[in-house]
RNA sequence: GCGCCCAUAGCUCAGCUGGAUAGAGCAACGGUUUUCUAAACCGUAGGUCUUAGGUUCGAAUCCUAAUGGGCGUACCA
C-alpha cells in the first residue's frame, strides 16, 4: 500500500532528524489500526525510545508531528502508549477505490514470465475418490488459481497411479466374482464399480487368510500364500510382460475409472493441462541412477543394489535401485521429475501430496539437488494433513470412507432443502435451481475444506452436516447475491461518478481499507501456498459488508452522490468477493 | 529408538515477519423484519493460548525441555 511506504520513509527521516539515528525500513512495524482506536494505519514506536530517550508517548508525539507535517494525506494522529495511529484523508481512500479497486483486473498481477507446475489429485485407478482426495483436489486447484493471479504461467498436472498390485487386485476380483458386470449393466459409475471389486478382493483375501490360519499356518505364511494374493501377483507379472489378455482387461477397467473420475472432476470444477500415467513412467529413472553412479552420488552394494548415503544430512541411507535392477518408488519419482522438467522447463514445481510423504519428498529433492539438477531448488512439497473421521482414518479397502460423489450429492441435496425451506427460488427455472443448489452445496463443501490451513489435519464428522451459516461458503455467496440484487434494482451498469462525497462514514472507510488489502492477501497466499488466507480474508470482507449493508442504506442514501458512491463501493465489494471465491474454485450466484 | 508435524473458548478454526484489553463461526441465552434478500444484523456468556523454564521494554507467536495426539523411519506406492 503506497501510503504505508510513504509513512515508513517519513518515520526514517523523522528519527534521523529528531534523534540523529539511522534506522532500517524493515525495523519499522506498520499495522492496521485496531477498530477501537482512531485512525487506519499504526506504527509501533516502542523501539524508537532507545534513540529518543523519552517516553513512548513523547516519542510518538514527536514522530507523529513530523509525519503529519510531511505527508498531505495524513490528516491527524494520536498516540496511545507505544502506538502511533495515523488518520488518512478520506480523499485518499476514495481515490483508491476509484483508481484501482474498481478496475476489472484488480488483484491480477502482470505476467511474471515464470512458469510453475502444480501436480495434484494423483489418484489410484482402483477405487473412487474420497474426501481426502477432495481436499487434495481443491487445494491443488486453488493454489494454481492463486499462483496464476500472481502472474505465473501455471501448468496443472495429474500423475495417475494406474498400475501396480492394487490395480491387479480389483481386476482379479472382477474376473473371479464380477459376472462380466459393466457400468452399463450394473448402473454403477465406472470408478465405483472398480472400487467395489477392490473391496471384494480384500474380503476374499481376509477369508482365505482365516482359512489358512485355521489349518495351522502362521499369520505371515497365510498372508503370503492366500491364493488370491498369489494370483494378483501373477497378474502383475503378466501385465509387466505385456500379456494381451491382462492388458486388455486393464485398459478396459481403467477406462471405466477414467470416465468416472472425469465426472467427479467436472463436478468438483478441477481440471488438468497434462496427465502423466505411471504405466508410462514406472520404468523411468534408470538413466538418473547411471548418472548418479558415474558422479559418485550413488554407490553400489555387493548384492548389486544402488544406494545413496544421506546420513551427513541427518537422514538415512536410501535404496534407489533394487539388486535385480528394478525400480522402487523413488526411482520412478526421480525419473518423472526429470521428465516433467524436460517437458515444460518450469521455474518451480509444486507437489500437492499428503504429509505422510514428507520424508519421501525431503529425500527426493535432496537427491536431485545432489545430482546437480539446477531446477531442484524450485521443487516444493505442499504437504497437507489427512482428513480423519471420528472413528479414525479412512480406509478404502475396508469401505470406511466418505465417498466424494456421495458427499457432493448430499451437500447439493442439503442446499436444495435449505433453499426451499427459505422459499428463495421464486421465478427460477428448473435449470437455474439446479445450478444454484450445486453452487451452494459445493460452495459450502469447498469453503469448509479450504478455510483450514493446509498442514493442519481435518476432522470430518459425517453425522454433523457442514454448516450453511456463519463462517461458511453460503454466507459469502449470500452477501454477493444481496449486492447483486441491490445493483440490479439500481440498474447499475458500471462506475457511476467521480463525484464522491467529501466525508466517508466509518464503515465506508473500513470497507475500502479492507478492499485495499486484497492484492497483499493474494501475494501472501501465493507465498505460503495457502488458500486458507484467501478464505479468511473474504469472510471478513463479507462480514464487514453485511454490517455496512445493515446500517447504511445504499439505494435510499441521503443524496445522489452518496448513493452513487455506495453503489460503486458495493459493486467493488461484489467483484472482490467473486474473485476471491474464484481463487478458491467457488462460484457465487447473483440471486439466492 | 530417531525424525517431522500439530496443541488457542464446550465444538470447528483465525491470530502476518514478537507489539495495544487473545478474535471469528457453531452451539447456549436475549434482541432486531411497515425500510436495499433475517442463509443477515446487534448483544450476553464462554479462554491461566497443554505444562515448565528462557530470551525481550513486550511472548499465543522465538528458544529449550516435558506431556498429549498424528505421521514417518519399507527392496509398498
Amino acid at each position: 500500500m503506497a501510503i504505508e511506504q510513504k509513512i515508513i520513509s517519513n518515520i526514517i527521516d523523522a528519527v534521523g532528524s529528531l534523534y540523529s539515528t539511522k534506522i532500517e525500513a524493515d525495523k519499522i512495524v506498520i499495522q492496521e489500526t485496531r477498530r477501537e482506536f482512531e485512525g487506519q494505519i499504526t506504527a509501533v514506536t516502542f523501539p524508537f525510545t532507545k534513540f529518543s530517550r523519552k517516553t513512548p508517548e513523547q516519542t510518538g508525539a514527536e514522530i507523529g508531528e513530523y509525519v503529519k507535517d510531511h505527508i498531505d494525506e495524513v490528516t491527524d494522529f494520536n498516540v496511545i502508549k507505544g502506538f502511533l495511529n495515523f488518520s488518512i484523508a478520506d480523499a485518499y481512500w476514495t481515490d483508491r477505490l476509484l483508481n484501482t479497486i474498481i478496475n476489472s483486473n484488480y488483484g491480477q498481477s502482470e505476467p511474471s514470465g515464470k512458469r510453475i507446475m502444480v501436480e495434484y489429485s494423483s489418484p489410484n485407478t482402483n477405487k473412487p475418490l474420497h474426501l481426502g482426495h477432495v481436499r487434495n483436489n481443491l487445494l491443488g486447484y486453488s493454489v494454481a488459481q492463486i499462483l496464476s493471479a500472481n502472474g505465473y504461467e501455471v501448468i496443472k498436472a495429474n500423475l495417475v497411479n494406474d498400475r501396480g498390485i492394487h490395480i491387479c487386485k480389483s481386476m482379479l476380483a472382477w474376473q473371479q466374482f464380477g459376472n462380466k458386470e459393466t457400468p452399463e449393466t450394473s448402473g454403477l459409475k465406472g470408478d465405483h464399480l472398480v472400487g467395489k471389486y477392490y473391496v471384494v478382493f480384500d474380503r476374499e483375501y481376509k477369508k482365505q487368510i482365516a482359512e489358512l490360519l485355521a489349518s495351522g499356518a502362521t499369520e505371515e505364511e497365510a498372508k503370503k500364500n492366500a491364493p488370491v494374493i498369489k494370483q494378483a501377483q501373477e497378474m502383475l507379472l503378466k501385465w509387466e510382460a505385456n500379456d494381451p489378455e491382462v492388458k486388455e482387461l486393464w485398459a478396459r477397467m481403467n477406462g471405466w475409472v477414467y470416465e468416472g473420475f472425469g465426472e467427479t472432476y467436472k463436478r468438483l470444477g478441477v481440471d488438468f493441462k497434462k496427465y502423466y500415467y505411471e504405466s508410462d513412467t514406472y520404468l523411468l529413472g534408470k538413466d538418473i541412477i547411471d548418472e548418479g553412479l558415474a558422479s559418485g552420488v550413488f554407490f553400489r552394494k555387493e548384492d548389486g543394489s544402488v544406494w545413496i548415503d544421506l546420513t551427513a544430512d541427518g537422514l538415512d541411507q536410501k535404496l534407489v535401485l533394487r539388486a535385480d535392477g528394478t525400480s522402487v518408488y523413488i526411482t520412478q519419482d526421480l525419473g518423472t521429475a526429470q521428465l516433467k522438467y524436460d517437458d515444460f522447463k518450469m521455474d518451480e514445481s509444486i507437489y500437492v501430496v499428503g504429509n505422510e510423504q514428507d520424508y519421501h519428498f525431503k529425500v527426493l529433492f535432496l537427491i536431485l539437488d545432489k545430482l546437480g539438477k539446477s531446477w531442484a531448488k524450485g521443487l516444493f512439497h505442499l504437504s497437507y494433513g489427512m482428513v480423519d473421521l471420528p472413528s479414525g482414518k479412512m480406509k478404502s479397502r475396508e469401505g470406511t470412507v466418505v465417498d466424494a460423489d456421495d458427499l457432493m450429492d448430499e451437500m447439493i441435496q442439503t442446499a436444495k432443502d435449505r433453499t426451499e425451506e427459505l422459499g428463495k427460488v421464486e421465478g427460477f427455472t428448473e435449470e437455474e435451481k439446479a445450478r444454484l443448489y450445486e453452487m451452494i452445496g459445493l460452495g459450502a463443501l469447498k469453503f469448509f475444506l479450504l478455510k483450514v490451513e493446509p498442514k493442519k489435519r481435518l476432522l470430518f464428522d459425517p453425522n454433523e452436516s457442514i454448516d450453511f451459516q456463519g463462517h461458511t461458503g453460503p454466507f459469502i455467496q449470500y452477501t454477493h447475491a444481496r449486492i447483486r440484487s441491490v445493483l440490479s434494482k439500481a440498474l447499475y451498469q458500471g462506475r457511476l461518478t467521480q463525484d464522491y462525497p467529501q466525508k466517508l462514514t466509518a464503515l465506508e472507510k473500513e470497507l475500502i481499507v479492507d478492499l485495499a488489502k486484497y492484492p497483499e492477501v493474494i501475494a501472501a497466499a501465493a507465498k505460503e501456498y495457502s488458500p486458507a488466507q484467501i478464505a479468511n480474508y473474504v469472510f471478513e470482507l463479507a462480514k464487514l459488508f453485511n454490517k455496512f449493508y445493515h446500517e447504511e442504506s445504499i439505494l435510499k442514501a441521503d443524496d445522489a452522490a452518496v448513493r452513487n458512491f455506495r453503489l460503486d463501493l458495493a459493486s467493488a465489494t461484489a467483484s472482490v468477493i467473486s474473485k476471491s471465491m474464484g481463487l478458491l474454485g467457488i462460484l457465487v450466484p447473483d440471486r439466492m
